[in-house]
RNA sequence: GCAGGGGUGGCGGAGCCUGGUCAAACGCGACAGACUCAAGAUCUGUUGGCUUAGGCCUGCGAGAGUUCAAAUCUCUCCCCCUGCACCA
């Protein structure tokens, strides 16, 4: 059968028997989730990998005789489908080609999808049938998109609660802005879908007359070293006022700085008005002239700079280059504000002639720069003013805040990976926007009960613990409103919409309620209604009369919540940790007692493509659907998942999803011949049935920790190599194989259900494992401690590493054999061997052995042997075979290697040898038979 | 800058937490052989160097140290990747 009708083949039954969708009942609960996708486009196999792992440990855990809920909705808050959908309409052809070319979507199709609620639907509805195609064991009852009203009920409740903590606050915010549209931007919304940087800058007030110039830095401390202002010549300064001062600066300054503060344009400054006349430092009260310098850009900061020459390699350039003019007179000044070692008086100067650097305009003054200023604010102490002693670093930080509380200096806001162009064309500014509504995850009483929480939370991997504590740490007030994009209106500001990481907090919960609530009227939905449903706060019958909400669902929904959460397991891919996640667990924490806390944050890594990232830009995003149309499901989902560890990335490859296809054809051509095996039976059947239930028992434990390569690796590409040496040692047991089979397919079961299903059909009725309609139902299987059989693994490891050396002294001296001796070693050497792998010193063991009659009968043979044990003796194994047994293995495998070798092949034990073989066969060691080749 | 993750055979990637069975899993690629008219697929073997008896040597970013013994532990250094927010 196709795969694709073996896929369609079990969906629809799994449908049809209902068997992912499950309800409140009397067995225990897994409550799982993954993070619901955004359907801005179409899924790729990345997506997949996040999705795939929360299945198979869904299905692992239902097959543990959990009642499993895996349910999933669709984010459509924010607004990149906006600007989306803004650029379709518009026609523009870069999104066009994007969406013809990567996203395979027909020209005619795309003019159509010109609204959001349009692009919604249409990726929402691919999005859930390709995890429909991919098999997810996912409850699509409970779907809702964050635009349905009754889930904006649900959030203007979360928000009420942050509020009545006191988790809500409000105050400005610089966001980069679009002047021309009037709306904050974010890289979905630039040129080139460049991510805007912000940086403040400080601005200094110099005194100039009634005015004041302002200038621009990073680095207020150096303000006890300027000896003088740069203003560009071919640049146009303006004056404007704002709360009763003066200012000049850049024009173009003055038209960002309108974003930030009230101000009044007044006239034009010229250049020469300003150039050779005198201004005053605000720190120092000294007086500085104000020279030219071309370096100056009107764009960066307030246009006007500071110049520190001791310091600052351009300005020190600047300076340099005014010999030969009619500034000549100050080009070499400089006071020093910061000591380094390995520097002198002069550290812009020295870092310049080092590196040599020809003038301002030298692109080598930029490396200075970054060098130095790396230097000095690592390294570098002051050795002036006020916090002289201290590093620069915190003297920065208090010069800034004294100055600002004696009202010398300003903060402006600028991006500083600028210019960045809104698609608008415009360029983009930064907007000090008041009023901001916050919520405040710097509260240190919440950072508290976080940490707490943190502790009970199993966290997948562990080595990611670090991360979240970092993040928890870090964290600071988070803008929540945003003025426009899909979601819910803020409830105490109904103009601003909670922004997409911020209504994805706690709706997990909203699962458990979300099929019953659809029957509601979403008007109904005060927050006293959640108030119950989620807190248990009052009760049904209040509920139920003061908003006729029938009394039964409320019940019934309160019972579910009950039942479902906490929220056993959550899933995302890695990058979330820095937010999403760990705003999960700060919202779950403010929200719900202690008891409904979440128990387990799973995150995983990401899939490249041929060994690339996936991205737009190269071309090279392979869509899910695709993926699964040309490989198949369960090849698909077992290259995502298996291709590397959890939290590593997974490389995609054609050759890897083709080896896997051509192994489960191998397993599937046993499955249809296991029955016209005979029953003969072989030494090698007992090593096989110790294989498989060493599987059963190891593998439950690397299910549990979701170490889903371990399983790849050995009960998969390990179980191919077991069942072509069973076969190629003449094995063809049919019980044997009946038995290993039966077992392996419930173990892949979770991975590669649709072929475990088939599989599972055609064995037909089992006979070692219990039988189920489904393998996806089936019991997870218990291992057999009997079956595992150590001397059978010991006998086959012998088998194999005999082979091995023989193989080696062929190689070696390049003979053909016609006849192979194997002597085993005599039962003496392996009292030695046991004694060895005991005491491990050679004086202990050789002692012990003159105690008995047969060693103390030739003490340098058995020196000889205790040597050589105890020069390997963290090899030894801590069980060894008998001599009897290690005959009988190799005999039951002699037809094996005689046909292999092309051999006669005798068995004999090391006292049997004769003449010229028996020096060779006393070298004879427990495990490591001696071995002749004529 | 801060935080996190890495540097292993031609490549991808295990192993390193719990030092020895590590010339290093597994896979890919390459080479040789079988099959085939031939190619592909498949199967068998080889794939650091030396070696006519299963052995030896060199090796896991660089350097130093601890140890009988280090890819594995400690220290120093170099290099690479990711994130740093209001954006899903």
């Amino acid at each position: 059968m196709e795969p694709h009708e073996l896929e369609d083949k079990w969906q629809k039954k799994w449908a049809d028997a209902r068997i992912f969708e499950p309800d409140v009942s009397e067995i225990r609960k897994f409550f799982l989730t993954a993070a619901f996708p955004y359907p801005n486009s179409p899924q790729h196999i990345g997506h997949a990998r996040t999705y795939t792992t929360t299945d198979v440990y869904a299905r692992f855990m239902r097959m543990k005789g959990y009642n499993v809920l895996f349910p999933m909705g669709f984010h459509v808050t924010g607004t990149p489908v906006l600007a989306m959908a803004k650029r379709i309409a518009e026609g523009d052809k870069e999104i066009y080609e994007i969406f013809k070319n990567i996203y395979n979507i027909p020209e005619h199709m795309v003019s159509q999808l010109n609204t959001p609620e349009k692009l919604v639907d249409y990726f929402s509805k691919e999005i859930e049938l390709g995890m429909k195609e991919m098999g997810f064991s996912i409850d699509w009852r409970r779907k809702f998109y964050t635009y349905d009203k009754m889930f904006n009920k649900f959030i203007d409740w979360q928000f009420i609660k942050l509020n009545e903590k006191g988790y809500l606050k409000q105050g400005s915010h610089p966001v980069p802005w679009c002047p021309k549209d009037n709306n904050a931007v974010g890289s979905h919304d630039t040129q080139g879908d460049v991510d805007p940087n912000i940086d403040e800058y400080v601005l200094i007030k110099f005194k100039f007359g009634n005015y004041n110039l302002l200038t621009a830095t990073f680095r207020p401390e150096t303000i006890y070293g300027v000896t003088n202002l740069w203003v560009n010549p071919s640049v146009n300064y303006v004056r404007i006022e704002s709360n009763g001062e003066s200012y000049i600066v850049s024009s173009d300054a003055a038209e960002k700085l309108k974003h930030q503060m009230k101000l009044e344009l007044k006239e034009q400054v010229r250049t020469v008005e300003l150039i050779g006349k005198n201004c005053t430092n605000p720190m120092t009260g000294e007086e500085i002239p104000i020279l030219p310098a071309d370096f100056v850009d009107p764009r960066n900061g307030s246009g006007v700079v500071m110049s520190v020459p001791a310091h600052a390699p351009y300005d020190f350039l600047a300076l340099r280059d005014l010999k030969g003019t009619s500034f000549e007179n100050y080009s070499d000044r400089a006071v020093q504000v910061i000591e380094l070692a390995g520097y002198g008086k002069y550290p812009a100067k020295e870092i310049s002639e080092k590196l040599g650097v020809a003038d301002q305009k030298d692109p080598k003054a930029k490396q200075a720069t970054e060098e130095l200023y790396r230097a000095e604010a690592h390294e570098g102490r002051m050795i002036t003013g006020k916090y002289r002693g201290e590093k620069a670093l915190t003297a920065k930080e208090k010069i800034k805040q004294d100055m600002l509380a004696e009202g010398k200096v300003l903060l402006m806001y600028d991006i500083i990976n600028g210019p960045v162009y809104c698609r608008c064309g415009t360029m983009c500014v930064v907007k000090k926007v008041e009023g901001q509504w916050f919520i405040n995850y710097g509260d240190e009483g919440w950072k508290e009960q976080v940490k707490e929480c943190l502790k009970q939370v199993s966290i997948i991997p562990k080595k990611t613990i670090v991360e979240y504590e970092y993040t928890i740490d870090w964290l600071k007030e988070k803008a929540c409103v945003r003025a426009s994009g899909l979601g819910t209106p803020f409830p105490f500001d109904r103009t601003q919409i909670i922004e997409s990481l911020s209504d994805s907090t706690i709706y997990m919960a909203f699962y458990t309620i979300s099929p019953y609530l659809k029957e509601i009227d979403a008007e109904k939905l005060y927050p006293e209604v959640f108030d119950y449903l989620m807190l248990g706060k009052g009760n049904a019958k209040e509920v139920s009369t003061k908003f006729s909400i029938d009394e039964q669902l409320l019940n019934k929904m309160r019972e579910e919540l009950l039942y479902w959460y906490p929220l056993d397991s959550r899933h995302s891919a890695g990058d979330l940790i820095h937010n999403h996640l760990t705003f999960f667990l700060f919202n779950h924490v403010a929200i719900f007692p202690r008891e409904l806390w979440p128990k387990q944050i799973v995150t995983n890594g990401f899939v490249l493509m041929e060994g690339k990232k996936m991205s737009k830009s190269m071309g090279n995003i392979l869509p899910l659907r695709e993926a699964i149309r040309k490989y198949g499901t369960d090849v698909v989902r077992f290259s995502v998942v298996s291709g590397a560890d959890l939290s590593q990335d997974a490389d995609f490859n054609s050759t890897m999803a083709e080896g896997i296809a051509s192994r489960m054809n191998s397993i599937e051509m046993l499955v249809k011949r296991c029955n016209e095996f005979p029953l003969e039976s072989n030494t090698v059947d007992n090593w096989l049935l110790s294989a498989i239930h060493k599987k059963v028992k190891f593998s439950e434990e690397h299910y549990k920790n979701l170490e889903l390569r371990d399983i790849a690796q050995d009960e998969f590409y390990g179980a191919i190599n077991e069942l072509k040496w069973y076969l190629r040692r003449g094995g063809k047991n049919r019980k044997v194989l009946r038995e290993y089979l039966e077992y392996l397919i419930l173990l892949l079961s979770p991975f590669i259900p649709h072929f475990s299903e088939e599989m599972w059909e055609k064995l037909g009725k089992k006979e070692f494992v219990k039988d189920s309609e489904f393998v996806s139902i089936a019991e997870w299987p218990k291992h057999d401690e009997m079956k595992i059989d150590t001397s059978a693994d010991l006998s086959e490891q012998l088998i194999l590493n005999t082979r091995e050396d023989i193989d080696n002294i062929v190689r070696i001296t390049k003979m053909t054999p016609r006849v192979i001796y194997i002597y085993c070693a005599s039962d003496w050497k392996r009292k030695l061997y046991s004694l060895a792998y005991k005491e491990k010193k050679f004086d202990v063991v050789m002692k012990e052995a003159m105690k008995d009659d047969r060693m103390r009968g030739t003490p340098k043979e058995a020196q000889r042997v205790i040597e050589q044990l105890i020069k390997n003796v963290n090899y030894l194994s801590p069980t060894v075979l008998s001599s009897r047994q290690e005959k009988e293995a190799l005999e039951g495998a002699k037809n094996f290697l005689s046909s292999e070798l092309n051999a006669d092949v005798f068995i004999l034990s090391e006292d049997e040898a004769q003449d010229a073989h028996s020096k060779k066969a006393r070298q004879a060691m427990p495990m490591k038979p001696s071995i002749f080749i004529g």
